[in-house]
DNA sequence: CACCCTCGAGTTCA
DNA sequence: CTCGAGGGTG
């Protein structure tokens, strides 16, 4: 990774040390929340400061961090998500007949059974638990008297609430009169606690809108509910009045309690649901209730991993499971704390989606010389692991995202595994944000900058023989392995070699002389640590950088007037032996280490395959290579214009020289495609997940190995899909297209014996 | 001219 | 593993 910038933070903003772990950082901000909220009653109840606006501000400060940094911990009523609500004022406070409690969280399945076991405890027996999903939507009291809906409030701080009745009519999903059945009287008074939020598609099908509209777009579902809720209908046009209804009316409601009701009507909390059901209020269909609290651990690990509709899952996001102890009588008996009762609790999945800091955008150059803006931001927790990078793509997405250095930023991992960049939270800007300028020269090696052909969005460093980044690239990738796979020579090793610290001349200054390297020559390499955090350079105890050489190891120690002996490392030795080995390996993984444009494993296959020896490929016409299946005008164009570069030519020189053939064993010529056959011949085969009793790339070398195409995503005319554990997008996809599945005993019966051993005709 | 596919790049984990 | 860009094929 290639930084342009060094990030300069000012001191005072450095981050107090973070708490090792999620409890004591739970410690703390509970602390803290006790603090601010103490302090703010006073301000706003009292008129009184009790402490001074710096020390106060230093508290939310630590708190947003905490939060950050450890997303499960933010809940709706923390004072960072309620204090910017608390000063506004658009909407009339009014008072709950019965304080909205919050409940405690949990966070592991260990403290959920500890809690479980105390229930039990004090209750003196064994209970049954109501687990319900905890909906990512907006807390509301809706207050029926005589069975018609008179007001409905947010959950603001607890105790009063915002007055946003006049919107909640709109909600189509939410009664204005109770159904109460035929013979029976609707209580005088009752508040019903729910959930509003915007069912995820509908959420998507706003965005697209609004992205239509050139309105702005919301960061997640509950955003979007909370901000129209909170819409006034003053001051807007016809049109504007009728989306911000129409938008309103598209909320969902689900109710899951109720309070100021003198007599309990139920003898459970299952009973109660029942009720509300009757009386034509939404209730929710996935609660269950379940004998002991291991059932309701089973029912929380269940739904962490169906959360979305398409895993089967709710409509709506969930940040997490509610259990409740299902007999009312001993909610009573259990009481609450002043801020939460004790019959319930919030387990709390990790956060898909957190807000943190965009410290910074950075450019770094790839091997092809791409120029690729990114985002350093602020560490934060996200789906189980610490980010603190996420790539921007080019200037037209960081343009199109709206981000601006500076900026706190939504940011989520897209399939649990790539962290993105949503976009800004525009509400939190104070106007020292700073817009992000693509660079004009390689941050790198100080060339122009340019499109690769006119009207190409992406930039490119054109310096590629000797610009740093793309040298170090390039080697790496001829390590990488789609390519010539060699251990020892990924990341760190391309890099030592490359760019060492010592010797100034570095032993690759392009990847031509890769075989001629010798033991000699990498013993003398030594390269500076940088911090993992920072990035910087890492200073030893006499206060030079830290430098050490990976290479080589003392065999024996200094003695008196005698230095220090060394010989080479295990891993230089290793490296050596890979690269002596690796002249050996097939012709297409040369082909994909020459970095040709659009020459990958695919393409080098057929042309290998075809060709039989680099020497063919070259004296090829255009028109020849075109004729190779899968490679067309744009492809062959790239290979001649590859080989027209001298010290291109150069590099497959110095390599055939140090004994890599370049051809492939007994190859008849060119002309001759191998010979299609096999079990699988003419069959499409994609793998996701892991096989087991094969590597990932040994399932793919089967599929050819047995005459079948392993295509790398599913699509129609994919024939058979096999999947194991840890599969992602591509078994989603297989199953909506209805194909054809195989766990791993019958992929291998597949591979053995084709679709007949595993009862197929034929896909 | 639709599709469908591959390439290339970025990230983080064990 | 995912996305965008753009190539290849029917």
């Amino acid at each position: 990774m290639a930084r342009g910038r060094a990030a300069a933070p000012e001191p005072e903003q450095v981050p107090e040390s973070t708490p090792p772990d999620l409890a004591a950082a739970k410690i703390q901000a509970d602390e803290l929340t006790t603090r601010i909220l103490e302090a703010r009653d006073a301000y706003y109840g009292r008129d009184t400061l009790i402490v001074d606006d710096a020390e106060y501000d230093g508290w939310m400060h630590r708190l947003e961090q905490l939060e950050r940094f450890f997303p499960e911990l933010q809940s709706q009523d923390s004072p960072t998500q309620t204090v910017g609500a608390a000063r506004n004022t658009l909407f009339t406070p009014v008072r709950h007949a019965e304080p909205m409690l919050s409940l405690d969280n949990v966070f592991s399945r260990d403290e959920f059974l500890a809690w479980g076991a105390k229930v039990e405890r004090d209750a003196g027996r064994r209970v049954d638990y109501l687990c319900e999903l905890k909906i990512d939507g907006l807390a509301m009291n809706l207050r029926y008297e005589n069975g018609v809906l008179v007001s409905a409030a947010t959950r603001g701080d607890g105790i009063t609430g915002e007055d946003v009745t006049n919107n909640v009519r709109l909600i189509r999903a939410i009664p204005q009169r109770l159904a109460v059945p035929a013979g029976g009287t609707p209580p005088p008074l009752v508040e019903v606690r729910g959930e509003v939020y915007f069912p995820v598609k509908a959420f998507e099908e706003l965005n697209e809108r609004q992205v239509a509209a050139g309105d702005r777009v919301f960061a997640n579902p509950r955003n979007a509910a909370s901000g129209s809720l909170r819409q006034k209908e003053e001051g807007k046009s016809p049109e504007a009045l009728a989306r911000m209804r129409d938008r309103i009316a598209r909320l969902q409601l689900l109710v899951h309690g109720i309070g100021a009701w003198a007599d309990p009507p139920a003898a459970s909390q299952s009973g109660v649901y029942e009720l509300l059901k009757s009386w034509g209020l939404p209730t929710s269909p996935y609660y269950k209730v379940v004998p002991t609290a291991e059932d309701a651990a089973a029912f929380i690990e269940y739904y962490g991993a169906h959360r979305s509709p398409a895993q089967g899952g709710p409509e709506h996001e969930i940040d997490g499971i509610v259990i409740k102890v299902d007999e009312l009588a001993l909610h009573s008996e259990l009481g609450a704390t002043s801020r939460a009762p004790r019959w319930a609790i919030a387990y709390k999945y990790p956060p898909e989606q957190v807000n943190t800091k965009l410290l910074d955008i950075v450019v770094s150059i790839g091997r092809t010389g791409r120029a690729t803006p990114f985002a350093v931001m602020e560490p934060a927790r996200v789906a189980g692991s610490t980010v603190r990078q996420a790539t921007l793509h080019n200037q037209d997405q960081v343009k199109a995202k709206g981000v601006l250095i500076g900026d706190t930023v939504v940011l989520r991992k897209a399939g649990d595994v790539i962290p993105e960049v949503l976009g800004p939270v525009v509400e939190l800007r104070d106007g020292s944000e700073r817009e992000f300028v693509m660079p004009e020269f390689c941050p790198v090696c100080g060339t122009r900058l340019a499109p690769a052909k006119e009207g190409d969005i992406d930039l490119r460093c054109p310096n590629a023989r000797a610009c740093a980044a793309q040298v170090r690239g390039r080697v790496e990738h001829i390590g990488s392995r789609g390519a010539l796979d060699i251990e020892g020579l990924g990341e760190v090793g391309a890099a030592a070699l490359t760019s060492p610290e010592v010797p100034a001349t570095p032993p690759l200054v392009t990847e031509a002389g890769l075989f001629d390297l010798t033991l000699d020559e990498l013993m003398p390499i030594e390269v500076v640590v940088r911090d993992v955090e920072t990035g910087l350079v890492r200073i030893g105890a006499d206060g030079a950088p830290d430098r050490r050489a990976p290479f080589r190891k003392i065999v024996r120690p200094a003695r008196k007037g005698q230095p220090a002996e060394y010989g080479p490392s295990e891993v230089a030795v290793k490296l050596i032996d890979e690269l002596e080995k690796a002249k050996q390996k097939e012709l297409w993984r040369f082909l994909v280490a020459l970095s040709i444009r659009h020459v990958g494993p695919v393409a080098a296959r057929a042309l290998a395959s075809y060709f039989g020896s680099l020497d063919a490929i070259r004296a090829a016409s255009r028109d020849e290579l075109a004729a190779v299946e899968g490679v067309g005008p744009i492809i062959a164009d790239a290979l001649l214009e590859w080989f027209e570069v001298d010290w291109h030519r150069e590099i497959v020189e110095r390599w055939a020289a140090a004994g890599v053939p370049f051809s492939v064993p007994g190859h008849p010529g060119p002309g001759h495609a191998a010979a299609a056959g096999g079990p699988l011949a003419g069959l499409t085969v994609v793998v996701t997940g892991a096989i087991e009793g094969f590597s990932r790339e040994g399932a793919l070398e089967a599929i050819l190995k047995a005459g079948g195409k392993a295509a790398s995503s599913v699509s129609k005319k994919t024939d058979y899909v096999a999947a194991g554990p840890g599969a992602g997008s591509k078994l989603t996809k297989a199953e909506e297209l209805g194909l054809r599945i195989l766990d791993a005993a019958e992929f291998a019966a597949l591979l053995a014996g084709g679709p007949d051993a595993i009862g197929d005709a034929q896909a």
